[in-house]
DNA sequence: CTCAAAAAAGTGTATATACACAACACAAAT
DNA sequence: ATTTGTGTTGTGTATATACACTTTTTTGAG
């Protein structure tokens, strides 16, 4: 009984992970001249966007699990690229990026961009446009009915 | 210059990465009674397709790096679910699963099914087949494009 | 005011991912 | 037969992910 054959095929999981694999290597290869990861690139971007934001923020736009969070803010405080400081409620730790944080944004900003152009024209313009739908959606689905903790 | 929300919005890995984590929980938490993490259930679906592969072989099947086959593998063996065994070619090492393997996943196949199902009602028909389609495309578009080593 | 509940964050542990490098076995050319 | 190259795999290191548990602080009920 070949059940099976329908996991390798129809596994939403499987296939979100091989594309995440596949794409993880573009935007890996495009970032590495700012020695930034994708991961810390998006972290980043937000924290631009937020001015600074509390852990807990931060993990909830970037829909991150607090702990991961916390791992993946390491690196880049051992770089200088972003700061913490507590807040008044002394349960609050506040992250920011740096001036060497802002630059090394700077910088990395065309490199994402000709990742997303490369990978854009490896898929096609409609394809493109639909793989961005269709994440969105479920990303804004998803959001609503699971609790992120 | 805010040029840095259209990351936030438009970044396809971001995206991906972000859909993958919320999907992750999912798929994680209808296998739990199996003790599979849902890579070690594909990677086990792909063995029992396979009957045995080699590292290689398998790592292209799952479009995963070979190194990272390596890791995955590790809990896989220690839990006694699979079997390695050298073939004729003394650099190949072979992988199947062992009869406690195909146990496990024969009681996993269910759990894995109720989670598909559960993801599709949460998403809707139509964009379950969407993502489905774009992620499938995306895959095979890049399969060609990029090397998997 | 006191103390229990809740909220925010960190740590221990385990899996997932992949690059750089190393080790070993086979193949092919001379 | 030796050498040289190629193919297959493993290891060291680093990041990415998240559950269970703990610590600290704040809030709120009485």
């Amino acid at each position: 009984m070949n059940n099976f054959v329908s996991v390798a095929e129809n596994c939403a999981l499987n296939k979100l992970r091989q594309t995440s694999r596949m794409v993880t290597k573009i935007y890996t290869e495009y970032l590495q001249p700012s020695g930034l990861t994708p991961t810390q690139f998006s972290l980043m971007t937000a924290l631009s966007l937020l001015g600074s934001a509390t852990m807990k923020r931060l993990a909830d736009v970037m829909m991150m699990d607090r702990t991961t969070l916390t791992r993946n803010l390491k690196p880049l405080e051992r770089d200088g690229l972003i700061k913490t400081f507590p807040g008044q409620d002394r349960r609050l730790k506040n992250i920011a990026l740096t001036d060497n944080g802002r630059n090394a944004l700077d910088e990395a900003f065309p490199l994402w961009e000709k990742a997303q152009t490369h990978l854009a024209s490896i898929l096609g313009t409609e394809q493109w446009e639909t793989l961005h739908t269709s994440l969105n959606a479920a990303t804004k689905v998803m959001q609503k009915k699971i609790s992120v903790q």
